[in-house]
DNA sequence: CTGAATTTTCAGATTTTTCTGAAATTGCAG
DNA sequence: CTGCAATTTCAGAAAAATCTGAAAATTCAG
């Protein structure tokens, strides 16, 4: 790998966190080698720093894209790609939780609903759907709340994520300042515990 | 696999999300098995309902163990482990996403600032380590996000996530009711965009 | 259209991960 | 301690994934 250490120490690290996140090792150098680059690389830059052959690269690179995760650029009178990164890391990290949402947790969800739709036909049956339920409603609670707080501008979402549980008094307060007289209570989930 | 259709289906399903996320399919259909069984169960148990060898099942209990997703139950006069997954799904989930902070954010996160110590040698060297930095500071504030929210009970986290943005609403109603005369703001984060 | 530069594809080689059966170990009742 | 039931370990087999080089396809200047 001919990348200074510094970077090294990163593309390395990368490509094994990239492993155990079911994207694979290599794909993790090539999306950690861009991340840090100054400028745009083009397929063969990637092939000097990671020292992988010119095809892995270029499979790398299809699987990156198919993420959303690159940017291209194009250099008038040059016939090569060249590809980067957002420089927006928050706009990398809603991408890749948009793109795992869409992979993994949306058809969970409807594995989910088409399973709870059945009629049980033994009692082992009835309750493995309770727990079913459990989880459906869990992913749909989280899911919720996530539509919700992507819709987010930046500096709002690092506003809300600064406060962290803080927010709890604030809502404290807001309670007592609007106190329905009825006592009215929302009680999103019936956990039947 | 010996297991009512409904089940198999939700079983198989997770095996295959479990390959997606770094356990590998095995392991998540012990889990899958686990999760929705009436009962706790035995190693034999676990091998007469997916069909695997007796020994995957047991690597695939000391794994789970390891990821403390599992409780043990031994019945008096029976040899046999009997095991069984915790009844608040919350509680799994809460367990799952600290396993994996400490074991790929808290590493990843030291290594981040092992290499923001070192002075860079190059200008690209130093421009990694601006990108470097910026990944740090999301990973810190997301971070701190949740060591707060954890601390959460159950009932308070649901009324968090049901609320979603329209916590902003909130926010902005305190920052009108309180608002500090000099207009003092915490600016979480430097974006240097 | 031609041909050089570049990218993509894919069959098979290589590497890594997962799984198994046999053997070793553990734990406990008697 | 003995003997048996249960569990764990681990070397090698099997399966899955990743990677490569060669060939095919694409792109574009001229």
């Amino acid at each position: 790998m001919s990348v200074p250490p510094l970077c090294e120490a990163f593309v390395l690290h990368f490509g094994e966190m990239g492993s155990r996140w079911g994207i694979n090792r290599t794909v993790g150098q090539i999306y950690a080698v861009l991340f840090i680059a100054e400028r745009p690389l083009c397929a063969d830059d990637i092939v000097d720093r990671l020292g992988i052959s010119r095809s892995n690269v270029s499979m790398g690179l299809k699987e990156l894209q198919s993420w959303n995760l690159l940017r291209q650029r194009s250099i008038p009178g040059d016939r090569r790609e060249f590809f980067h990164t957002p420089d927006d890391i928050y706009a990398i990290v809603r991408t890749l939780v948009d793109e795992r949402k869409k992979r993994e947790i949306d058809p969970t969800l409807s594995v989910l609903r088409e399973l709870l739709m059945r009629s049980p036909e033994s009692e082992s049956e009835r309750h493995a759907q309770g727990r079913m339920r459990e989880m459906h409603d869990l992913i749909e609670l989280l899911t919720g709340w996530y539509a919700e707080v992507q819709k987010l501008e930046t500096e709002r979402l690092i506003q809300l994520l600064s406060l962290g549980s803080r927010i709890v008094k604030v809502l404290d307060v807001k309670d007592r300042l609007f106190a329905l007289p009825g006592g009215k209570r929302s009680s999103p989930t019936d956990k039947g515990n």
